[in-house]
DNA sequence: TTGAGAATCACCAATTCAGGTGATTGTCGC
DNA sequence: GCGACAATCACCTGAATTGGTGATTCTCAA
């Protein structure tokens, strides 16, 4: 059974290439080449694609908005973004709206041909440029920075989770089953241990430096 | 000028298999295969490579220790991790230390040679299931939940700002020339649109939905 | 066994915060 | 111009927080 793609292009002759491309293979068949995504839902419901090519940039409804549609409305389609730029916040917004993989659009052919067949299978295929970008991404947010080693007990860990959940004092005691007078112990030394002087600064670090 | 590559590797017939390989490419060079990375530094100043192909579990120094002793010490090595297991965990852990590339144990020689290649300029070369793992991951990590839209004035937002580095209305209201009953009025209005009735939750909020 | 730390509780003073009421100014769109 | 709203300020009360001092119990390692 073929894979059936569609094609989100406004760019005539690069929709038309692509398409010819496509149906140039055996396995692959073209069921649909639209200029712009304004008239999303009808458009994939008669083409019924495995996968779609979507641009990044269209007139009208923008390829993020339109795989954001996509994902909700027909979620077992796969979507192979394509783009000139490999700009970051594109790429990003592409990823969390559900894209599977992102092809710079000067990729050759036989590339493109296998990028469409791995995210048919489930892959996540990119242009070099958008693999590094997303390592960086992904590095800079997750590495954040927790330098110092913070080493608080147990229980000092249990009752910052508390405050960071917004509990006051009172709610942290009945919480615990303790007093409000031990609470405010543990607290003291919490903010001894991450230098700082007041709930919200705690509350701010805990979540920072992912302590809780 | 043949590209410089060492094999960090326990598995001896693998190791070899892979010796084999590269040396079989016109313009790559084994200088080096090893079977832990105990004598890491030494090893590679002798071994000086380009690329570096690191098995991810190694006897003593693991692979992802290996990697950050790498990145500390000779930045300008890539590095491709190797792996029998796509495992979420490690290759969290490899690509916050650095590793440029991922790729599982079994990639057909040709795909590795590809991958060593890449690599080598710069790229991001991953298995297929491997870069859908880190799609994912980056997704859950990025998205959080900012469902509802918080429509805070430019006013509040920067008093949410100074709130969430821990200042007191006091500091604040010294911070922006106006007087504490200001900042009072103005941390009212935030609390409503946060749905919030602490300083320690409107921080928390403010940090986890990326309002500052 | 002796001491260090974790967990618990208490009392206290000074400060800060949350939320209520009320008011003035300036700007923007209709 | 008028209404809506942001930004500003004031006064007030009760509650919460911060930080100081001091104490008991238990466990674990030196």
């Amino acid at each position: 059974m073929a894979i059936r793609v569609s094609v989100f292009e406004d760019n005539k002759k690069l929709r038309e290439s692509l398409v010819q491309l496509i149906n140039s293979e055996e396995d692959m068949i073209c069921t649909g080449a639209f200029a712009d995504a304004n008239r999303l839902i009808p458009n994939m419901q008669q083409a019924n694609p495995d996968v779609v090519m979507m641009d990044i940039n269209m007139p009208g409804v923008s390829g993020i908005e339109a795989v954001v549609v996509i994902k909700k409305k027909f979620p077992n389609v796969q979507i192979l973004m394509q783009t000139v730029f490999d700009d970051d916040d594109k790429i990003f917004a592409a990823i969390c709206a559900g894209a599977s993989g992102y092809m710079l659009k000067k990729t050759p052919p036989q590339k493109m041909i296998e990028a469409i067949l791995e995210t048919h299978l489930g892959g996540a295929p990119m242009t070099a440029s958008v693999a590094v970008k997303v390592l960086q991404m992904f590095r800079s947010q997750a590495s954040a920075q927790q330098s110092e080693f913070i080493d608080l007990s147990e229980r000092e860990r249990e009752i910052l989770r508390l405050l960071v959940k917004g509990k006051s004092y009172k709610a942290v005691a009945a919480d615990c089953f303790i007093s409000i007078d031990t609470v405010s112990t543990h607290v003291r030394h919490i903010y001894e241990k991450l230098h700082v002087h007041s709930k919200s600064e705690a509350v701010a670090k805990a979540i920072l430096q992912k302590l809780v």
